[in-house]
DNA sequence: CTTGAATAGTAAGCACGCTTATTATATCTA
DNA sequence: TAGATATAATAAGCGTGCTTACTATTCAAG
């Protein structure tokens, strides 16, 4: 139970995570995104008006984290909150137009990243590990967050 | 090249990473042990009178990092800070009895957190899935940091 | 032996996740 | 309609990583 290496999950998912974020980073440094905020302007990319709320479910991640994630892209000027008129508890949040110019590039760049790190992984190992990933997701979303699920099959296989 | 899904290897990894740190802490709490934490008394139980230095290397983060996990470790009675007479710049790290204790209790606690999340993935692609993270972190292991590498190859197998 | 480079550790301050608690607004129900 | 409940967002404060800059100590030349 040794040999096959499982008893290193945890340590080799941490390292490829650290890893695959700090190699982005590095390439996408001269845009002034970091991949946190990277993986948010992918949601108000496709979703203009998106909620705060609707992040963070999207992102599986905390409301108020979405709200000091929100803060700081807004004040590099990435997104801009705008109220809603029919509910006023509501910020609706929407692209900059520098956040439009800079979304290809940066989807490209991380293309190239996840390739960089798949070199020597044959197509048919590739599917077998996303395959995995999805899996182990799947496993351990179960009895967490109860409705998010749903919302990572629905659209999570897109971005 | 959106239907291999290697398009969303970032995200996975990013999303498993997150689920598997969270389950085990939430299992763990009772110990008083987070992940981090855990991951530097693994080499502390294994080495002991590592200095931070050597433990930065091993867990392949900053030594400021080591050094404020050390206080909060320290402070938690968990591990304990000695001078070494040879060169007095070095902290030497050492367990607690408390620590020791609780070190097979979490190791165990671990694998059934792997295990968990594994449900359903058979040994072979196990196998792969192991084996193509290895691949990954050599691959962005590579003209990072250049000597961490042979220490990670040396030592990574175990734990 | 003295100077200069390298090494061990820490401080300050930031990013991004969390928990817990608060405020404002909507909505549901009695 | 009034009061309870639910929802959207934020505040405060912590853990863990980072970069940059600093002190203390050791080692290597000269």
């Amino acid at each position: 139970m040794v040999s096959d290496g499982i008893d290193r999950l945890g340590f080799l998912i941490h390292d490829v995570q650290r890893l695959l974020r700090k190699r982005f980073e590095t390439r996408a440094s001269g845009l002034g995104l970091s991949s946190a905020q990277w993986r948010l302007m992918v949601r108000v990319a496709k979703e203009e008006g998106v909620t705060q709320a609707r992040l963070a479910e999207l992102l599986e991640i905390e409301p108020i984290s979405v709200s000091r994630l929100v803060d700081r892209m807004e004040e590099g000027g990435w997104i801009e909150r705008r109220a809603d008129a029919a509910d006023r508890r509501v910020r609706m949040i929407f692209p900059t137009a520098k956040a439009s110019a800079a979304y290809a590039e940066v989807k490209s760049l991380a293309g190239e990243v996840y390739e960089e790190s798949l070199i020597g992984v044959s197509p048919e190992d590739r599917r077998v590990l996303i395959r995995a990933l999805d899996v182990i997701v799947k496993n351990l979303a179960d009895g967490e967050a109860s409705s998010l699920e749903k919302i990572k099959n629905a659209e999570g296989a897109a971005a």
